[in-house]
DNA sequence: AAAAATAAGTGTTATTTCGACACTAAAAAT
DNA sequence: ATTTTTAGTGTCGAAATAACACTTATTTTT
């Protein structure tokens, strides 16, 4: 790390002489309504910038971690706690901020949006947006939404992340809308089942979902055991990925 | 990003209430000596850890980003410039340092070993280390270099990375040597070159290198073309990759 | 009660890709 | 001339992939 000190660091407490920064974090909060992929947005209430659609962010605080600081932010503004959430870059260009300096991490978090919809719409006066309906943001916001989205194609193409988005209980047409959505393509139902069937990953239940057709799709869940075992393997869940926008 | 301000804020020019942070930056810098993979170390000439190997980085200044930052260091203290160097991850654990709280980015760089090798020892007092005998590093620095071992194999895997290790010309066994190097395995070397030229990224040029072999061997390099427009596509350097330790 | 409409569920086959495998060629050293 | 060393190449069986269409269960309509 630090290189750069003077000798007299030897006695020092502080690395007095260096500058300090300003440090936030900002998540991309995805969710799937079982049509179309959104992300969280909130309007800001206050200058600068008030009233522009802005991503879920705050300062870093001094005795939390960056991954402390993003769950409670996360927490904060939407009460939403345990969910997927992973660091997805951090943003340095010196003047991101139009007020000071500012460096932020930005993080992406996958959740399932029934069980939070009313929930944020009432108590943090949030908004989901279509990913491609998305306002314009202020900020480099756009910029990291547009990173988010490269990463959660990327890593949904090899990874069963998406399984995130969905209740514990979830019909495999579900499941093939979601890919579908997210990939902005049409998949074969008969591959599509056939390939993720032979991950292992799902378990079969008796019950059936009869709210989605007429005749019914059964039930599946999530094989703990197998998801986490094989989440760093690669999977393919997408045919010809290499042709997809990545 | 920032939320929870006050409403005082619409006339002030500074976040004045928010805490500031030292903000660091770290590099791991891979080298291939043709046999090893390695990273470059230096040894600290001060307290606090005097004396103890490090991988090179220091404070983020006032009006540099990040990318600039790691440049800067990079240039700094090795007088590289101009390689491959990708942000790896922000590491903000409130402890990490022991003297006062910095957040740290790391980034990874990939660099011809032959183009610095001399350069380095002489004026810069780095060293290389092969990957396999690092020795005990300052901080949290053991663990941006796993973080760094674990995405260069990820990316790897699947994107040719590696080309920025080698010179601009090259053989084929030496690139075989480099993959299983990286990899920790061996690999069929039929299927090795019939899986590499199957990509179109090498063009096969009349000179040989007389050095590697009595026979010798031709050399290669890059078609940019191809290797550009075809660095986000999933390629397949390495059998069987969900068997290997990624 | 019969017919129509809707979405779920399932199998086969041709093509492509993958991985295992062994010999010949070129040059240098002895 | 013989030996040594490393480069370079092709086949074939197995597995994975992608294209493709009909039947079933249930509700809605007539």
């Amino acid at each position: 790390m630090p290189l750069t000190l003077s000798k007299s660091l030897l006695k020092m407490h502080k690395y007095s002489k260096q500058t300090r920064h300003l440090l936030a974090v900002d998540c991309i909060i995805f969710g799937f309504d079982g049509e179309t992929l959104k992300i969280l947005l909130i309007k800001r209430g206050f200058e600068p910038e008030k009233g522009n659609w802005s991503l879920m962010g705050g300062f870093v605080e001094q005795n939390e971690s960056l991954d402390q600081a993003s769950n409670r932010i996360l927490k904060q503004l939407t009460g939403i706690d345990g969910v997927y959430l992973e660091q997805l870059h951090t943003f340095g260009d010196t003047n991101r901020d139009p007020i000071e300096r500012t460096v932020s991490t930005a993080y992406f978090a996958l959740i399932d949006i029934h069980q939070y919809e009313t929930q944020l719409s009432n108590d943090y006066h949030a908004e989901w947006f279509p990913l491609k309906q998305v306002p314009k943001l202020i900020f480099d916001h756009q910029e990291m939404v547009e990173a988010a989205k490269r990463r959660i194609r990327y890593k949904a193409a090899l990874h069963p992340i998406l399984f995130e988005l969905l209740p514990a209980r979830f019909t495999i047409p579900q499941l093939q809308i979601l890919y579908e959505s997210v990939f902005n393509t049409t998949i074969d139902k008969r591959n599509f089942s056939k390939r993720v069937l032979a991950t292992g990953l799902l378990i079969k239940l008796a019950e059936k979902d009869k709210a989605g057709s007429k005749r019914g799709a059964y039930y599946y869940q999530l094989n703990m055991q197998n998801y986490y075992a094989k989440f760093q393997a690669f999977l393919n869940f997408i045919p010809n990925p290499d042709t997809l926008i990545l």
